[in-house]
DNA sequence: ATATTGAGTTTAATAATTAAAAACATATGA
DNA sequence: TCATATGTTTTTAATTATTAAACTCAATAT
């Protein structure tokens, strides 16, 4: 059976395919196959695909297929699996990818994306590429051009000092919000654990403030977690994305720089474990401006690069 | 030339052919056009159309188009004018008539959307659905189902709650931002001229209370105007879609909730020409709370309608 | 009766096709 | 001669056509 076109992959096909041969080999020679139906249940796919799949063991002479009778005459062997076509990245490896892409680039704003092209560079359907960059110009990142094609607007200075002012926004009013809330919440415990993995670090920071990026992600996570809002939770993911992917690049006075950082979070613990709404909100904002210079000299250092 | 399949419409070519008629009308015959460059600067399309264009002048016999030579043979009448295919929605408009159909059918939490359907229903390519789609899926309105289609999440109360909220959250911080500004800054007097459009609307309720949901939009969008930020100003779109589109087609107690609101309004521009912060944030907290209950009440009626 | 099958229909994703643009090569006339 | 126009080819991107997969329901066998 030569194919021409294959207007979309058949995967589900072979993994159903070679699970039913993996049924097969449980079975003896001249046992009956389960119903259409069954086998359908069973393996969680359309009976269409079910009855493809028996069409080709019979035409493989596995089976004999007549009527309700699919009867085992030989058990397969592994010549007989199919290979699994390779699959293409998921939304997030994608979405991975492509920031990777930009940053370690420096792709500059205004650069023209074409889905044909970025569909070969990363290796996925020009599709799922289009559903991408609609869903980033939701978010700003990107614009339709009149005439077909995408153009890269963000990761500019203006960008970056834009994010960092609607990270504040959220992050204070996550600090606010905490600091409403009763003893036993289990948000003061997690911070007194994060105070401890602070001090431990700021302890061999010398050798070890590589790890200060997981730490700090871990922090803001539980700042943010005491949020209960799509939208905010939403605005956090695009944030998370792009402060840590100019960390990841971002190499120069790492160890100063971490290390001013441990003791940021940890003024801003201490005033949140006292319960100390001036202190905490100074310590969070203090802490939030560095951060956003840092990331606005990152972008400078790399333009000059 | 007979077409079987045409994958993208000639729309552009059409419109070019008919200015290019329009061209040939100022003519005389005899005459010669202008170059084939010269033809797309002045119509800004490319020279693939204007060759296109002058062929199908030549073949209908209306130039004798020779090498470089395109001389006009007789003068184009109104029947030769190709007719435009109608346009599809655009982009905005694609946006509105779905949120339109959403919140007129009450379409519930949970429904799958197909592109195929929706793509008849509102006149529009499948393409353009699918981007759109995966636009609202960053916004967290629609999810993508695990094997193709889509499934819409919004516009149950939790969503009400959690948007509300946020919008609480950045109109707060505009409110903040606002008072810290200088006194010739011309927010001030857009809040003067508000404050007398609000006094002007209230005199006459009565008989224009539908003139207010306008007067709303005015007063919020002037709040958030101090906030340069765009990811402040794209939530800020989402906001306004969802409660504009839900006062649209509530209208219990139009004329109480609209009279009440005013006077919530007023007494909000007037702490902040006052310059008091926190008279002002109570005020709009007040206002903002009962927009809430406002929307909630809205969706628990329509279910039940 | 009831579960199963066969056939036909519908849906949705991708490949193929085509309009349009851009790039490149060649020719022409001031 | 050289700037400009034309002819040709290549590339890009939007839409249609096609196909894999799912669904539906009447017919059939146990």
């Amino acid at each position: 059976m030569l194919r021409y076109a294959m207007a979309r992959t058949d995967e589900r096909f072979r993994s159903a395919y070679n699970r039913l041969l993996d049924i097969c080999s449980d079975m003896e020679v001249g046992d009956q196959l389960p119903a259409e139906t069954a086998l359908a249940d069973r393996m969680d796919v359309s009976r269409t695909i079910v009855r493809s799949a028996l069409q080709k063991l019979d035409s493989d002479k596995l089976i004999r297929w007549e009527g309700r009778s699919k009867m085992l005459i030989r058990k397969p062997q592994a010549e007989h699996r199919l290979v699994p076509a390779e699959s293409a990245l998921s939304a997030e490896e994608l979405e991975h990818s492509f920031f990777e892409w930009i940053l370690r680039f420096d792709v500059p704003a205004g650069t023209s994306l074409n889905v044909a092209q970025l569909s070969r560079q990363f290796g996925v359907p020009v599709h799922n590429l289009q559903e991408f960059l609609a869903g980033l110009s939701r978010l700003g990142l990107v614009e339709r051009r009149p005439r077909g094609g995408w153009s890269l607007l963000g990761f500019t200075s203006e960008f970056a000092i834009e994010l960092s002012e609607f990270r504040m926004l959220l992050e204070l009013n996550a600090v606010r919000q905490l600091l409403t809330l009763p003893a036993d919440h289990e948000i003061w415990n997690r911070l007194k654990v994060l105070r401890r993995e602070h001090e431990d670090l700021k302890s061999v920071i010398a050798e070890r403030y590589h790890d200060f990026s997981l730490l700090d992600e871990k922090f803001h996570s539980a700042i943010n977690s005491v949020v209960r809002n799509r939208f905010v939770l939403e605005a956090q993911k695009l944030i998370k994305l792009i402060f840590n992917y100019h960390y990841m690049w971002d190499k120069r006075d790492e160890l100063e720089r971490n290390a001013a950082a441990i003791d940021e979070h940890l003024e801003w613990i201490d005033a949140m474990l006292e319960r100390d709404s001036e202190r905490s909100e100074a310590a969070a904002i203090k802490h939030l401006r560095r951060s956003k210079e840092t990331l606005l000299q990152s972008l400078r250092v790399h333009k000059f690069a």
